[in-house]
DNA sequence: AGTATGATTGCCT
DNA sequence: GGCAATCATACTG
């Protein structure tokens, strides 16, 4: 029998998270017609100690041992809705963590979610970036292929030039650079050094 | 049932 | 630069 397809936007989901995650950068992500270009992401795997998946499967991280190509919504810090896309094939708990976007579709709706004028700092952040898409539990698990998300490929000519560098925020295994960014962006979370 | 801990952000000094 | 906010989740007893 045929095997689903995990490429989305030309983009293979089954393959490893750093792959992805570097793959990520200058395409577009859209929920619901409001987003833009991903300038930032970072990568986590079940063989890696500051994934949530390392200790195995639980109910909260249940999303990313399921198909890649989907969605995992998590809580963080009691506040902020963070997105990440699942990678590799069901079971491997693998994913990549949207940090910031450069905001190109619904700015206005971006800002009024976000109470903030400053195109800069709407997406500058995972949590900021979830508060500006509306990203909640509802969305946990849903396919990146089909509405309200469109992953679309980069802009035609972008100079696309990827970076790559600790991840932010986390107490294990910091020195894995498998933090992603579009070099010199400005709506970064934090520059790259 | 109680406690510890964040893949963060925004406000304060 | 420091630190409080705020709560779902996981873990302990």
């Amino acid at each position: 029998m045929p095997t689903a397809s995990t490429s989305i936007a030309g983009i293979d989901f089954s393959a490893a998270s750093d792959s992805v995650a570097r793959q990520l950068i200058g395409m577009r992500i859209l929920m619901a017609g409001v987003g833009g270009v991903i300038v930032e992401t970072e990568a986590y795997d079940g063989e890696d100690p500051a994934s949530h998946s390392f200790s195995g499967q639980t109910a909260r991280n249940a999303a990313m041992f399921g198909p890649p190509g989907r969605i995992y919504v998590y809580r963080s810090y009691g506040i902020h809705w963070c997105m990440n896309f699942v990678c590799r094939e069901a079971g491997h708990g693998a994913g990549v963590l949207l940090r910031a976007l450069e905001p190109t579709h619904g700015l206005d709706q971006m800002r009024d979610r976000r109470g903030l004028a400053d195109t800069r700092l709407l997406c500058a952040g995972p949590g900021r970036l979830g508060q500006a898409l509306a990203i909640d539990r509802s969305m946990n698990g849903m396919r990146l292929d089909q509405p309200p998300f469109a992953l679309l490929e980069s802009v035609p000519g972008l100079q696309r030039t990827v970076v790559a560098g600790p991840r932010i925020g986390i107490s294990k295994a910091v020195d894995q650079p498998w933090r992603f960014g579009l070099a010199g962006s400005p709506y970064l979370s934090r520059p790259f050094r």
